[in-house]
DNA sequence: GTTAGCATGTAAGGAGTTACATGATTTT
DNA sequence: AAAATCATGTAACTCCTTACATGCTAAC
């Protein structure tokens, strides 16, 4: 019942020992393979954070199966409870789950959800890019005038982003839209091999 | 000589002041105009840092904090010695210059610097970007098939993220490179109100 | 038999946030 | 006179990194 850890690191680990035990080094690769671009992590948060998981009883640490010498590898495995949370995790749909540092997790594990979570998800991560980008915008038009050129183009370049975001937002959304009105097998159990739909 | 600061707000904080003197308020909004959609900062990070900016000779606060009676508002503003720190922050072009943290806040007070050291940061950023580009492509060819249809999603779109700023600092090496081939007049001093110029 | 990579950790600290606390000034 | 906004600050905390320390195992 502990629930004691929070945040991307945690997430992830039970989403990738979700899939199948592993070791903490193997671990580390596979994170930072699925995040890709976002994010990196270090041993020095991973240890702690598998103790911590360990501790609230969401991982168990057992033993390399061929291990004969001393100090062995340990291989993390998830509990009963540990899939609890993760789903618990992977299935909200709050504003933890589309603010930047969090919904890049989110997205990499929506194969664990079903079509409704993903929608939400992603509107509500569309919807906070477009409250960012009114901000921005209107900050833009008050104070144009006094920013130097190379202020304007980083400007330019970060609002640029986040339009680019949200069309691939609304690529997706559409995307989503459609699989919910033709339903294939693939839906409920979008496992790897998986092809979205489209190109 | 104690410059014991450091980080992007210790680099914004002096950037901005540079330009007039100005209150910690005051200084927040612009911060968060300066640096856009790339970060924000909140008071309970600014003021300590200004204190920390005032400790360290780059910043005067008046009126005196031990203004009797009332509390009275402080105008922070850069001693000789917080120009010159400045200075060097702005004109260093090593990796501090184009890592993610630190390459939007370098860039955003380029105008302060002359068009040399502006390439030699635009051309560090690229080529991290593109040793970036290398590793993501390479793990990306060695798991790929391991991958569900979402995680390659968001691999690809991260990826076209990276390949679309590389573009973008491609056209602003090639302008900054056309410019120091035809120096005009406003080249010294870039300040408010020059364009760059394309479009 | 030594280098390289696999594997697990810890201590110290950096850079920031949130929530709170307080007061001054302007607007309605 | 209430509400909003301007304005300054602190304490506790989060989440992560770097640098270090240690030892195992495979390959050359």
């Amino acid at each position: 019942m502990s629930r004691r850890t929070s945040g991307v690191l945690e997430f992830a680990v039970l989403g990738l020992l979700h899939d199948s035990p592993m070791h903490g080094y193997e671990l580390r690769k596979r994170l930072n393979g699925v995040l890709g671009t976002f994010r990196a992590f270090s041993y020095g948060s991973l240890y702690p954070c598998l103790k911590q998981l360990a501790d609230d009883g969401c991982i168990t640490e057992s033993p390399a199966p061929d291990a004969r010498g001393r100090r062995s590898k340990i291989v993390y495995q998830l509990t009963a409870e540990g899939k609890e949370r993760f789903t618990d995790l992977v299935s909200e749909t709050g504003p933890a789950s589309w603010e930047d540092e969090t919904f890049g997790v989110h997205f990499a594990f929506f194969s664990r959800t079903d079509s409704d979570t993903r929608l939400r998800i992603l509107e509500g991560r569309r919807s906070r890019l477009e409250d960012r980008l009114a901000n921005v915008r209107s900050s833009f038009a008050r104070t144009q005038e006094r920013l130097d050129a190379y202020t304007l183009e980083l400007q330019k370049h970060g609002l640029e982003g986040v339009e680019r975001e949200v069309r691939w937002l609304d690529e997706l959304i559409r995307d989503e839209r459609r699989r919910e009105q033709h339903p294939t097998t693939s839906d409920r159990a979008n496992h790897p091999g998986t092809q979205i739909d489209e190109e």
